[in-house]
DNA sequence: ACCTGAACACCGTTCAAGT
DNA sequence: ACCTGAACACCGTTCAAGT
């Protein structure tokens, strides 16, 4: 290590990039524009670099996304065996919605990888380690999980489709859509009844996520009592 | 109409588009080879025409898309409201998740864009109908709706990523895992269960599917009984 | 009204060349 | 070992021109 020669002073060697470089400006480039802003020139330009040299980092842009993926992984946090299952499975629950809020462009490339990353093994090993502990039988495990992903990411899905933030924008929104599509609403009257509901109450995806989260919660609570003794 | 002339047999005019016939070709594009094989230059290649023709029956690639999806959303069977919600929901869920496995690339795609087309439209409507009709409140209505339909998408996001269809591949799938990862899987006891579990039981997505669904509408049906009294 | 060729401003990636 | 210029085979879309 000490032999180790200084690097001489060319102008063209020094741009001392490294995969963690590329893949924190990626995610930081991906999180401004979304994913479609996202392209190998862009980001060389970015990094103050050409296009070609990220190759000497990552293979391709598709392992570029795998490794963007990962790293949204890495900022969730995983649920701990000892403790209540519910109360984890909550919590999980809650950190993996801000962390796909916070990185948008994620939300349909997470499930979306083959080979997953180490951060999304480790997270996945935690959560089938704490509804174990909780003494669930594989099936009931198997089932827990899936409909409890299916629904943090189908719920994500749609936040980030409705993109407004807070209750007073649903406000504003709605009743723009009945002012402006007015004659549009006469023929789906249900809808426009929504839309009067939502002017008047407004409306708050958190409120909306948790109302979700609990009933399927519970409902696994009471029939995994089955599974615990083997069903 | 019986003025109408003839149209004059010059050597190009007479591909014979039309925003219906365009739809249906991109629509079967990307059945075949996925949403990222779809380009407007083989789109119109399989129609025989040179890309700029597309222009003149859709405005933009993403204007096509958005066509699409309603094409999907109108494959969509809608509840119908006099009957049992609860039966009508699980016949729309299944309705669903059957469209979006015949159409995979529409997953993330579905509940991505903004004004939505006369098929959703019409959909929506119908479910709000249904929903209303067996006497939930606008609350109750809204809170149903959102729980089943992050499920329904999410759930198909990740059949999507899973790509394996019967429960043999499934067997042979982690028996492959546990044959060539074996190392790695040292590191995730919890996972490696689970493989073993898969490789001896296999898996049935449509069982998941039902198990997930099943749990959300009896849960919901539990709740609604408050949602029906005013709430 | 509908179709087209040429052109523009982009892509991801390869490859030989530089230091 | 890392960075680059030129090149290849693609994109979506515009625009003037054809019939």
């Amino acid at each position: 290590m000490a032999t180790h020669r200084e690097r001489p002073p060319h102008a063209l060697q020094r741009a001392g990039l490294s995969r963690e470089r590329v893949l924190g400006a990626a995610v930081a480039l991906a999180d401004e524009g979304g994913v479609e802003e996202l392209s190998m020139r862009k980001l060389a330009k970015k990094l103050g670099v050409e296009a070609m040299s990220l190759y000497n980092h990552i293979a391709s842009k598709d392992r570029l996304l795998d490794g963007m993926v990962d790293v949204v992984f890495s900022e969730i946090e995983p649920p701990s065996p000892g403790a209540d299952w519910k109360q984890e499975m909550r919590k999980r629950a809650i950190s993996t919605r801000s962390a796909l809020n916070r990185h948008r462009w994620a939300v349909g490339l997470m499930e979306a990888r083959p080979d997953p990353g180490e951060a999304n093994l480790r997270l996945h090993e935690a959560v089938l380690a704490c509804l174990r502990a909780a003494g669930l039988s594989y099936e009931a495990a198997i089932h827990a999980y899936s409909v409890q992903d299916a629904y943090i990411y189908g719920f994500a899905l749609q936040e980030r489709a409705l993109a407004l933030e807070t209750s007073e924008e649903w406000v504003e929104a709605a009743e723009r859509t009945l002012r402006d599509q007015q004659a549009a609403l006469d023929a789906y009257p249900h809808i426009a009844d929504i839309q009067h509901h939502l002017a008047a109450h407004g409306f708050s995806h958190e409120e909306e996520f948790l109302f979700g989260l609990d009933l399927i919660l519970d409902a696994l609570e009471e029939r995994l009592a089955d599974g615990r003794r083997g069903r």
